[in-house]
DNA sequence: ATGTCGACGAATCGTCGA
């Protein structure tokens, strides 16, 4: 089975796109993040005629995310239950797959902006919320994915200009302890599990030519959990989006888990 | 620093967020 995730940022504008992406890559699940829509705007009917069942967490203007799924969905829960926020950036829920039940947190990060500022305080803030999450749901549900734009370049190779962009949002120190936080609760970064090429990353600046130079970052990751590293066959990301007319700055990252 | 997007409210652009 594959399961990716997408920052698609504004669904209304991308959502031709996702349509188009999952007819050419008909992935079991797909977290998507920015929506910036509310629920009652989800194109539901678009994507159950594709074959796929969602649910979304959506607010109006910005965050927003939604499991985009083949398999049954159960035991939704919307953003953090220790973390009272305004903004939706969380959504968690159960598919039924062939192995049993895998539990998939899909979460839109703080973006942060910039070191000092309230702002990158409350990335922070909600990184240590999102960690202690992982760590009740990892107790009850072994199967565990947590995935989505983390808005973290975990570590040098991760980053188009480790020296020059050293400190900055998306490479501080305390941006990338968090992330190894959430790998000693027992979850694996599934991209680095397998070779892979140099400079990949999933995210480029629009301007300055980012994408044609390859100025980018890789901060959409998929966690998987300790009882799901063994099923792990591939991951990689799919730079194909990012070429069309009017990409999303993201692009998708796809898993791929052996049956 | 920003050369790009997208949403929004109020206009036919300015502001915010990323």
């Amino acid at each position: 089975m594959k399961i990716a995730t997408w920052n698609i940022n504004s669904l209304t504008v991308r959502l031709p796109q996702v349509l188009e992406w999952l007819e050419a890559n008909p992935v079991d699940a797909l977290g998507l993040q920015e929506l910036k829509l509310t629920d009652d705007k989800f194109p539901h009917l678009e994507l159950e005629a594709a074959g796929y069942q969602c649910v979304s967490h959506g607010q109006k203007t910005y965050n927003g995310v939604a499991i985009v799924s083949r398999l049954p969905i159960s035991e939704v829960v919307r953003n953090l239950p220790n973390f009272p926020d305004e903004q939706a950036r969380v959504i968690t829920a159960t598919l039924a797959t062939a192995q049993g039940p895998l539990r998939l947190i899909n979460a839109y990060f703080v973006n942060g902006q910039a070191p000092g500022t309230d702002k990158f305080a409350y990335k922070l803030r909600w990184l240590a919320a999102l960690t202690e999450w992982v760590r009740s749901q990892l107790a009850h549900y072994p199967r565990l994915v947590l995935m989505g734009d983390f808005n973290v370049a975990p570590d040098d190779r991760d980053t188009f200009d480790p020296i020059g962009l050293a400190g900055t949002i998306h490479h501080t120190p305390e941006e990338r302890a968090h992330f190894q936080q959430l790998l000693a609760l027992g979850l694996h970064d599934s991209f680095r599990l397998f070779e892979q090429p140099e400079k990949s990353f999933s995210w480029w600046d629009y301007r300055m030519l980012g994408f044609q130079k390859n100025r980018g970052l890789r901060i959409d990751h998929i966690l998987i959990s300790d009882a799901l590293k063994p099923q792990a066959s591939a991951c990689h990301i799919d730079r194909a989006p990012r070429k069309n007319k009017q990409p999303s700055d993201h692009t998708p990252v796809v898993l791929t888990l052996a049956s």
